[in-house]
DNA sequence: ATAATGTACAACCAAATGGTTGTACATGAA
DNA sequence: TTCATGTACAACCATTTGGTTGTACATTAT
């Protein structure tokens, strides 16, 4: 899944294929590389489910999958969470540095 | 970058630093590989900046860098913008259907 | 029917990846 | 001092990756 996205190519044609719907012989003519690298490049993209192919005709028409890359941007936003998380953690522990001490009573 | 977060190992232990600063060779006793091995994907997340290392006595201590995090997620939110623009575009095409046509008058 | 286009897939290759072991060195503990 | 710990780094290996070319086949155009 990230490694799907892991190059700038594959991130280019997701890129594209989000904007529109494309066959592959045409994103193809877009890079310089035969049409069997490109090929590949959407099958990767195709086995991590950020694309979805369909058949017209003897084209194949890709298009982006918007579902997975909500996926992969939420992982990171979790992880985005788990920092804000232990930040909260670290202010709770220099806002009661007495905390461990036996009920203070009240004043103190 | 992408690369980066591409291995389950590798984003475990940006999951653990960001959770708490640790030594590589405590990272290194929650995997079942050589401590060497561990040392090479702190230094695959450590070239793609989502980690800093800082040296303390003979330990290495680990942490994760949240603006890289973000970063990553930032690109993928921009992903998902472009998504809404296409939708936003479509729908645009759909609601003015006749936008060609000489000015349809009035009833039709 | 024939040619051109779009795709799939296999075989091959160089380079990168993810792992290993071994060696060296700095620091902390006995 | 001597020993144990934490790290760095090199050398090596198997597998994966990212590219190539070549062949085959379906579909469209002439």
């Amino acid at each position: 899944m990230f490694h799907a996205l892991a190059t700038s190519v594959r991130r280019d044609i997701l890129r594209r294929t989000i904007e529109r719907e494309q066959s592959v012989s045409t994103l193809a003519s877009e890079y310089e590389m035969s049409f069997a690298a490109v090929q590949k490049h959407v099958s990767v993209l195709e086995a991590a489910n950020l694309i979805v192919k369909r058949a017209e005709g003897r084209e194949r028409l890709v298009r982006a999958n918007p579902e997975m890359i909500a996926r992969a941007r939420a992982l990171l936003a979790r992880y985005e969470e788990l920092w804000r998380a232990r930040i909260a953690r670290l202010d709770d522990l220099l806002a009661a540095p007495a905390a461990q001490h036996p009920t203070p009573k009240q004043g103190d």
